[in-house]
DNA sequence: CTCTCCGAGATTGCATGCAACGTAGGGCTG
DNA sequence: CAGCCCTACGTTGCATGCAATCTCGGAGAG
């Protein structure tokens, strides 16, 4: 039986997922006191939550001033896409003589439904992308049986999953990034680890040019730049109000007021 | 003017340091009220303390039964390897181009100081080695000018600092490791970037496997085997007392009560 | 009109208290 | 004598209160 979870591991688990998933975009402001109102829970899990995600890096704690889910600069950015150059390729090739037949199969189902669901036209649906991607990078990146790595690498694959932006691929990336993991799977199937890692090393390096173009081009949502001057602006609300009830709080506060909205 | 740190900064500072100095070794337990007796502060700020290292991996925390120092497994250190493989020679490769002249005197300078102290003889001091190791990993890492990469290999890299045993190095392998640093400063002079990088590689496969060797003779403190089944002696006492007073708390206690030491 | 200073309100940092959980030891039963 | 349960103790998890710090609005001087 699986131990029952603490409020501060709760606090963290739906936190962490917020952030990732896009809900709390970069730069949020994380008050205490409504997070833990939200939650249903005191400050001090909420705190012990905040100071572990600042420890991962998906937030920033400044003390005396709060925490607000973190921001990346375009440099950190390219970091982690260099990174994951080095790191996932090599997995993936570990990951070639480890995958059984079955394991091979379900990275092939998830591939193809990339791509139908990827296609152009009236079906496409690119925020549906963004689950699948990570269970197929996850599930190759276990398959390598390389415990310590697979965590490096998750440790840091962080930010580049917030940015996840599919909207930000051309219509020529998008489909040359679905095309290179059913060439990932192909590659599994032939057993042969180098193409394996070839495919993986230009996977990255493509989805790397597609964030560095949106970069330039201002699409992605970095947050408010670092070391900007703190605009008034930061203080924007935290999410989509809706989809942010873990716990129904008897807290029918009337309206929620209304804090100023963006920079024009 | 540097802003003053917190409390729980303060007492995180601390727990890591005399966990990367292994003055807390692997599979120590850390009682809260203890930690927090020893910091002169109240068990909410070491709470927070020990949540961030566990995030940061240098502790594990199981709930309701307390943190304990992180212990690895040989299978872990490995991977630690292999990514440090992957990671620093690309960081040494980089940093070629960015180094000034004073930044290559100054890694000289420690890579011979090294030298003349792992050298074999009545002036050798292994543990000298340590912190000045440290220092020129370091020192070359932040020269790249890529503090995403460099961030995400320190968090990393902590494990095997903590099994930093140059006592582990048989003759050959220690003077293969100077010999290493000497190079690499060499290789920078020069200006060479795959020079810089094929020898960060042979240097960090040979302490690789040293480790290995070292752990198959079961001379490493790895702590207690992870999936141990808990005998008595884990609770053995946290550290040599005497260099753990991080301030003079006036708790005269009697005699600290000798729990029982090693298993046989 | 702009800049500086100041104070009320809001928020965080930390200490403390209490309840819940885990651990160890002793007595009871088979 | 071995094995089990039950109780007492120690430790952790969380809530709450208070002091310190920061934010932000406005008043006043230049």
């Amino acid at each position: 039986m699986t131990r029952a979870l603490t409020s501060a591991e709760r606090a963290l688990d739906m936190l962490r997922e917020a952030i990732l998933r896009g809900e709390l975009p970069a730069g949020a402001r994380l008050g205490e006191v409504e997070l833990a109102e939200r939650l249903g829970v005191s400050r001090t899990p909420v705190r012990e939550a905040l100071s572990r995600l600042a420890a991962e890096g998906l937030v920033q704690l400044v003390p005396n001033r709060g925490a607000r889910v973190a921001t990346w600069t375009v440099d950190e950015l390219e970091g982690v896409f260099e990174l994951r150059a080095l790191i996932e390729p090599q997995l993936t090739a570990l990951a070639v003589p480890q995958a059984t037949v079955a394991d091979v199969d379900e990275l092939d189902a998830v591939a193809h439904e990339m791509q139908r669901i990827g296609a152009p036209g009236p079906g496409q649906d690119l925020d549906a992308l963004v689950p699948l991607n990570r269970t197929f990078h996850d599930r190759l990146v276990t398959l390598a049986g390389h415990p310590a790595l697979a965590a490096a690498l998750a440790g840091v694959v962080h930010p580049p999953i917030v940015v996840r932006n599919f909207h930000a691929y051309d219509e020529a990336s998008l489909r040359r990034s679905l095309a290179h993991h059913v060439e990932i799977v192909a590659a599994l199937r032939a057993g042969d680890p180098e193409w394996a890692r070839a495919v993986m090393t230009a996977h990255i390096r493509n989805a790397r040019a597609v964030m560095v173009r949106a970069a330039a081009a201002n699409v992605l949502d970095l947050g408010p730049a670092r070391p900007a001057s703190r605009t008034r602006a930061e203080n924007r609300v935290l999410a989509p109000e809706k989809s942010w009830h873990p716990r129904e709080t008897e807290h029918p506060r009337e309206t929620e007021h209304p804090r100023e909205k963006e920079t024009p």
